[in-house]
DNA sequence: TATATTTGACCGTA
DNA sequence: TACGGTCAAATATA
């Protein structure tokens, strides 16, 4: 085992740990900046495995997806909520013009959506429309998206949208590549951004500056429209379980929401409340606006991207699993991780990830 | 004017 | 040869 692949593990722990960390905080008494601080720092810690997958070429990565799994999540499809997280699908390598070899990830999402003008779930990264086809058996078009930074930033990730057959509600996602555009680091910088400011006692706009005003407004159309998704959204969320090839790869696994009424209400409220709020409307690029008052959170589409990058490709926990800490929430206090208190806030590296000079970090 | 979307053509694979 | 995925010119939009 050379350093990188130490360094990989290490990374993969850590995005583990912080994960259940995240769980533990996923109640209405903790508090969004703490939960968008561990989403931050779950998502660089994948961002930087998965560096290390893309650094290591193909073989290592075929052979990454042959993890362990020491425990295999429950495939407790029962719960009425969950969705799929996606895997590495190894038999979709891009074959167009006999490229260089290049490894790909998939990664799926699905999730029950309206049908409003906002399209499929708004997942924190700009994506351009780059073709749609008419695929056979299906009756709705698929359409392909590439990242905004390819050309910019070499970002190869793409995603595949296409609305389901079966229920014309739910969009299916699939997600291809991982960002190595800077929009995954902006992220966790804005959600690191969000605890700083905590900690700061930055007032949010409910007394916009002058010359804010207009900006604020438009934020507030934009929130407007992003509710009606999350209404859709919460509307239509479902238990959508299936079964994915799980036969060859065997990492896929189900992440279900809480099954009992008072904490799934409470989770999903909170959890897509701060969709709504905060994200879907500028796919991160107003973390701090919230008219409502509420808090701002990077929480949700943050961890919604965590859910299907970091979980898919977790690696199953050795508490066994997400599954079971979500649908469990008294598991928060008996976790062995527990308490924020846990969280190494001295690794952080704030010159790095805080550049609040930055014109792009507050936008 | 810059950026994003649409859409028919093209290409490789099965 | 059908199909899925991508390209790129044309078009639309901000």
């Amino acid at each position: 085992m050379d350093l990188g692949e130490n360094n990989l593990i290490k990374e993969l722990n850590q995005g583990k740990e912080l994960a259940k960390q995240l769980m533990n905080h996923l109640q209405p008494s903790s508090s969004r900046e703490t939960r968008d601080f561990l989403v931050g720092k779950i998502l660089s810690s994948y961002e930087k495995a998965l560096s290390l997958l893309n650094t290591s070429g193909g073989r290592d990565r075929d052979q990454s997806n042959l993890v362990e799994s020491p425990h295999s999540l429950d495939n407790n499809n029962t719960s009425p909520r969950s969705v799929i997280f996606g895997h590495e699908d190894f038999k979709h390598r891009d074959v167009f013009k006999k490229r260089k070899v290049m490894p790909r990830w998939t990664e799926q999402v699905k999730v029950c959506l309206g049908t409003g003008p906002e399209g499929p779930l708004e997942d924190g990264y700009s994506w351009r429309k780059y073709g749609q086809k008419d695929i056979l058996g299906a009756t709705h078009p698929r359409g392909y998206y590439r990242c905004t930074h390819r050309n910019a930033q070499g970002c190869l990730a793409t995603k595949q949208v296409q609305k389901s057959d079966e229920d014309a509600s739910v969009f299916e996602v699939t997600y291809r590549g991982h960002h190595t555009c800077s929009r995954a680091s902006q992220l966790a910088k804005a959600a690191s951004a969000s605890l700083i400011k905590q900690g700061l006692k930055v007032e949010k706009d409910q007394s916009p500056r002058e010359g804010e005003e207009e900006k604020v407004e438009e934020e507030k159309k934009k929130l407007k429209r992003s509710k009606s998704t999350l209404f859709n959204l919460r509307a239509g969320l479902e238990v959508k379980t299936e079964e994915l090839d799980t036969k060859e790869d065997g990492i896929f696994q189900p992440f279900a929401f809480p099954s009992t009424p008072i904490e799934s209400e409470n989770l999903e409220t909170n959890f897509f409340s701060d969709i709504v709020e905060n994200n879907f409307a500028g796919s991160f690029s107003q973390p701090f606006i919230s008219p409502t008052g509420s808090e701002s959170s990077n929480l949700s589409v943050s961890l919604w991207h965590m859910s299907t990058v970091g979980l898919a490709n977790n690696v199953q926990s050795s508490e066994s699993n997400l599954t079971q800490i979500i649908s469990n929430p008294n598991s928060a206090t008996n976790s062995p991780i527990g308490d924020l208190t846990d969280l190494t806030l001295d690794k952080v590296d704030f010159e790095e990830n805080f550049p609040f000079d930055s014109p792009e970090f507050f936008d």
